[in-house]
DNA sequence: CGGAATCCAACACGATACTG
DNA sequence: CAGTATCGTGTTGGATTCCG
């Protein structure tokens, strides 16, 4: 069992898997991966998500770390967002869950939208 | 956007961890990566989880292939868990996230809520 | 032994409106 | 431009009880 931060953790995977499990997380990283993005910028990439979501997201990221926060002191304000050097580590990691998520849906190529039998 | 059993996906990373984004799922895993487990054993490994979260997530790891649920005709009931092919395959991507977890911790040394007697 | 069924609390997520 | 603030909802996890 481990502590950190307040909450108690079986294995330290679950930590891994906590700073990135949000709903834009990934999403974010992996466009932060490529360059350096301003708030608009991404909100552009993600049109799916709203303003709140975005912040929320980008804050707690900041919080774990894995992102930078710059903000110019200027008008109208510019805010840009980067991947922290524990950021830019994690993205391998991404890339091979990603691998194995793209392995693991061509492993069931009759399961897309086909509820034939499922009633088990 | 990836379409996948009726679910949308941005990336396939979020499928892989839709796989492994449950209470108790990782332990699970963990536990059957070092042998096959009856319920009633799971159940000893893991005294913080109820009988239902446990049936619920192994029917769920069943139900997305990566364990094998073996139901034996005898008095009394005997099921046995194993991990499928799916799911070995998926054990040394959770060492890694493992691993950066670990590191993780790590790197945040002064945390505030970490208790200083801890020596690990 | 290995579940299923029911009820309930916490929280992640979202829609919308407002602001320095 | 880059956010807050407020309110509402759906999903997740948990406690408890009952069953073949």
């Amino acid at each position: 069992m481990i502590k950190f931060r307040n909450q108690e953790y079986a294995c330290t995977t679950e930590i891994t898997l906590g700073l990135i499990s949000g709903k834009w997380k990934i999403l974010i990283l992996s466009y932060l991966s490529h360059k350096t993005c301003r708030f608009n910028e991404l909100q552009k990439l993600m049109p799916e998500t709203t303003q709140k979501m975005l912040t929320l997201q980008l804050r707690e990221l900041e919080k774990d770390g894995l992102i930078i926060r710059k903000v110019y002191a200027v008008a109208p304000p510019k805010v840009e967002y980067m991947l922290s050097e524990l950021g830019q580590r994690l993205i391998p990691l991404l890339t091979q869950l990603c691998k194995f998520g793209s392995d693991y849906v061509d492993s069931f190529p009759l399961d897309d939208s086909v509820p034939s039998d499922q009633h088990v």
